[in-house]
DNA sequence: GGCGGCGAATGGTGCTATCAATCACTTGCC
DNA sequence: GGCAAGTGATTGATAGCACCATTCGCCGCC
């Protein structure tokens, strides 16, 4: 993984560069501009440039080069689309999207994981919820956000449908983007705890409408405290 | 066409057989079997698998090989990913994830698109919602789907979140293949018309909370038309 | 006979060289 | 001055090379 990869590490420097507005819509870019700039054949150029047009940020045309493209082109769900955003300067904006799509989709994936999650999902759920309230009234912020982003993604990927679970790496990013950004409290609120027992609970308990009502809030709330409240560092 | 791109025939065909199941998780591949197979060059072959490792349908590890990898590291979000699917045997489940995530999406960017969107684009809804009322009466299905496209793409679009508007084709698809398969009735039911127009009413009014309500309505009436899947446990 | 280490085969990683195809821009002709 | 042909730049695609990490099998030792 550290190892080598060269590819890797002009990919993030280009998509960073893209993403971030530094290279804006219409920057041409040559194969040879990028093999001179990084130290890399054109080959890797190459597939740099195919990772990218595969992302939607640039096209590549003949004799033109490879331009780059604007937002309403890129493939703004993909993972890598999705670190390089919060990376940037667009950081808090992109909370604001991914906490939208998270209002969109979390309640409907608690109903989900009522109706098809394992046993064992349910129990870990509800252990989860549990060891979430001792973490927060302790204050261990870090050892409640890993607990967090799990309990989400349990969730996600209980809920029978693989579209919300390949979400589960964006509502990690948006939780531990939260944290880090100093917009949580220095202990979670006792309100949340609760609708993250009342998740845990309703779906223990095969109880779709509860679930969803339950998520429904726990991101309500998370949503209009971000939108609240800007000036925190 | 057929011409340029060389990689993308190699690309689709190696993507659709990975996620027909064709080529279930742990087969291996190689660049040379690639290469013969498709009468292409290894520079070729490496570009696909790259291609394919950044949708997550294949991991390539030295001296190994390329193998390919199991649905739940598949980047079941990205488009190319959702056309394969929607190619391949598992159509229909792929039509309910789908419908689903249009359920938890769709509500909430008709909420969006009834704060954030431009004078012309309320006009547009307004007058696509009327045009479909028309063409729904006289029968005339293909023209109803271009027009009920148009309709939901102007809404995600207008959402004021790209992460929204990202959805627009994944929608596209869905309308389509609906329509296709033979499971819209002969002519559209009165409630979508009236639905379609209520969204379209609420968002010219700016009102948020109607528009929400009425594009709900249009998704789960869909939604449970498709074939129930509710039924709760 | 079993176990451990060493070496060879394998296959991705990356580079260079080379040719083909395309298309924008320039130049020259009318 | 306008238009068309030529030309050069740049991507598209291939071949072949060196490199190296990894794996597997073979051999020797206990």
């Amino acid at each position: 993984m550290a190892t080598t990869v060269l590819h890797t590490t002009v990919l993030d420097t280009l998509g960073r560069r893209i993403t971030s507005g530094d290279a804006p819509a219409g920057t041409p870019l040559t194969l040879e501009s990028i093999g001179t700039e990084f130290g890399v054949s054109r080959t890797v150029a190459r597939e740099v440039m195919r990772l990218l047009e595969g992302l939607g940020l640039v096209r590549s045309k003949r004799r033109v080069g490879i331009v780059v493209l604007g937002i309403e082109d890129w493939n703004v769900l993909d993972p890598r689309v999705i670190r390089w955003r919060l990376e940037g300067p667009g950081r808090d904006a992109q909370l604001r999207t991914l906490t939208e799509l998270r209002h969109a989709v979390e309640p409907l994936a608690a109903a989900g994981a009522a109706r098809h999650a394992t046993d064992a999902e349910r129990a870990e759920l509800v252990a989860a919820a549990a060891r979430m309230r001792l973490l927060g009234e302790a204050g261990d912020l870090e050892e409640f956000l890993r607990l967090d982003v799990r309990f989400h993604e349990i969730l996600l990927r209980a809920s029978g449908n693989e579209m919300f679970g390949a979400l589960a790496g964006v509502v990690a990013a948006v939780l531990s983007g939260r944290t880090h950004l100093g917009l949580m409290p220095a202990s979670p609120v006792p309100e949340a705890l609760d609708q993250h027992e009342a998740v845990a609970r309703a779906v223990a308990d095969a109880d779709a409408e509860a679930a969803e009502a339950a998520m429904a809030a726990i991101v309500g709330e998370v949503r209009s405290a971000l939108g609240g409240v800007e000036r925190s560092s």
